[in-house]
DNA sequence: TTCTTTTATGAATACGTATTCATAAAAGAC
DNA sequence: GTCTTTTATGAATACGTATTCATAAAAGAA
């Protein structure tokens, strides 16, 4: 491991100049910098990035915590999230979502010393916001948020339910199921919320059989569309509660016979790029915006990284209908 | 920030004896230990990892360079990397391959102090191998090699390109067209020339109009599509190097009204998990071992990083035919 | 010339930890 | 009781860098 001391040594200078050459090389002779340029690459020079770090106490690193990629709203976020870092300076440490123990995962990334944290994971009533909020180390929440506010950038939920909802429902379904995940987390809440409002508008009852939380493995998704499917009067429509379950649904209909939309529609929500040129052309919610939240949020937390404002950064971003070919009237 | 000296004044000790508490209990008094352990709740005392990867010389994390998560195979590398080193205790900073300037992603990756290097972004004549080298810090490549050696791990592309291509001779094809990315990639180059081999110990001339190489953006792949198309007697098969490329090309197909496989049959290369739970069955190569190549990798660059070894690690996984049902006979 | 300002550099220090070395106190051997 | 070993702790140091402070040399002002 060579150090500035070496090159240092190498060039006949300090280490005070070596340090200088690469953080102010205006303070140091023309004639000096080119000695100790040249002792660097000779002796194949790298700055120490942590001693570095220990020192300007900042790391230019962030730590990422995702739901998993097996859902391609998080490929998407994932990729734009490491890929603005990247531009901005700054590497990213990838942490995926563990749905028995989550706290071992936040541990993890508080332990480890980085300039922000970029999160998709929390619940709605999250203890880990408090450890955040004590860590003071500057964190963002991207799709999901808490109860408790803090930065966070989100679609409006509730209205991507109702919007879907009304579509299924201007298309005369009535028999419809809403299949999602866990109420706990806040886009679930929200986007069944908006469902059942929309529902009960149209006066239509919303109960355990309309209504299917999964905990959104494949395995549990099989089993609820089985469940709805071996009711004697069936659905007419699904309102899937994200793309990625929506797609997984079409995919498990058609291996049973059931031809999209025309035995049933089905629809989701995140207009994720993949329902866009997929064998089927998913009808899905999505926001207007056409940055993702991935993006969107990196941006804002780099900037709250720098300038450290005063106010919670909050945003909910209106959504629109993708109206593609798995919806049908009836 | 709160830092060790501040507990050992808080508990009225030296710095050194907190340090012990942490890295060596059982060489401070009951008594002792209790008081440190006590002053660090009160404190909400949380190690400077970064200090102490000074000291230790060693920062605990790993860097991965990626291919583009928009290959489904990358999903599931990445996921297998990201979760086994943190079962390990390792932390994994995340870079994605620039096929623009892949260069600098690698500065990136040098200049950040890792433990290991897990990369599949190397390409079989790359002039970044001499620099992993004289980093010293120990890497591994998966999917793809380097003409070089190094540790690596992957499948016997050749083998893979052999198998698939005389799947499709023995259904009887004979206008088959081979689809894949840049041949300076090992992955690429093997399979082909596994395509290759076959097709002429049958006697059939490979040349341009049945070999097409692609960038891999969705947009080029379209775009061979449509040539392929093109011609006055279109292929009755396609080789897609790999099950993304595959996948997306069946999207196209379907898109464009052809049947798979009645109309023209499509068979890939990774037996990537998608290929087996979509709304089509793809028929595809792949290892028998069940391990992903990134999880077999990962386990590997732990184990040099910690042991050393003297010699390179080289493992080629041989391969078989998973057939579904995107081939049939003609 | 003489005094002041600027430029270029090195010495010293700080960042927060782990670890070695020295030592005082306690425990054990006899 | 004395001598040896063990246990517990603090002081000092190292890790590799950035930065402040001091200072010598050079340049500019008069």
């Amino acid at each position: 491991m060579v150090s500035s001391k070496d090159v240092a040594k190498f060039a006949g200078v300090s280490q005070s100049t070596v340090s200088r050459v690469l953080n102010n090389p205006r303070l140091v002779d023309a004639k000096t910098f080119e000695k100790v340029t040249k002792a660097m690459k000779e002796l194949n020079y790298r700055p120490n990035s942590i001693a570095r770090s220990l020192v300007k106490q900042q790391t230019q690193s962030i730590a990422l915590i995702s739901g998993p990629l097996h859902n391609p709203f998080f490929v998407e976020t994932t990729t734009s999230i490491v890929n603005y870092s990247k531009e901005r300076g700054y590497n990213v440490n990838v942490h995926f979502e563990n749905f028995g123990d989550n706290m071992a995962v936040y541990q993890d990334v508080l332990n480890q010393k980085v300039d922000g944290i970029i999160l998709s994971s929390i619940l709605y009533e999250d203890p880990i916001y408090e450890e955040l909020i004590k860590s003071e180390v500057p964190f963002i929440m991207f799709n999901r948020k808490h109860k408790k506010n803090g930065h966070y950038v989100e679609m409006d939920n509730v209205q991507a339910g109702r919007i879907a909802t009304e579509h299924l429902l201007s298309l005369n379904h009535r028999k419809i199921v809403w299949i999602g995940g866990p109420l706990s987390m806040t886009t679930f809440k929200g986007r069944f919320d908006g469902f059942k409002e929309v529902m009960l508008e149209k006066g239509i009852e919303v109960s355990d059989h309309n209504c299917k939380t999964t905990d959104t493995s494949k395995s549990d998704i099989k089993k609820v569309l089985q469940e709805v499917l071996a009711v004697k009067e069936r659905p007419t429509a699904i309102f899937a509660a994200t793309d990625s379950i929506a797609i997984y649904l079409i995919d498990l209909l058609i291996e049973k016979g059931y031809r999209v939309p025309d035995d049933i529609s089905v629809i989701g929500v995140d207009n994720i790029a993949l329902s866009q040129h997929n064998s089927f052309q998913l009808t899905t919610v999505g926001m207007e915006e056409e940055k993702d939240l991935g993006r969107i949020a990196i941006e804002h937390l780099i900037e709250i990284i720098n300038e450290a404002p005063a106010d919670f950064i909050n945003k909910t971003y209106k959504n629109k209908l993708y109206n593609r070919s798995t919806t049908k009237k009836i």
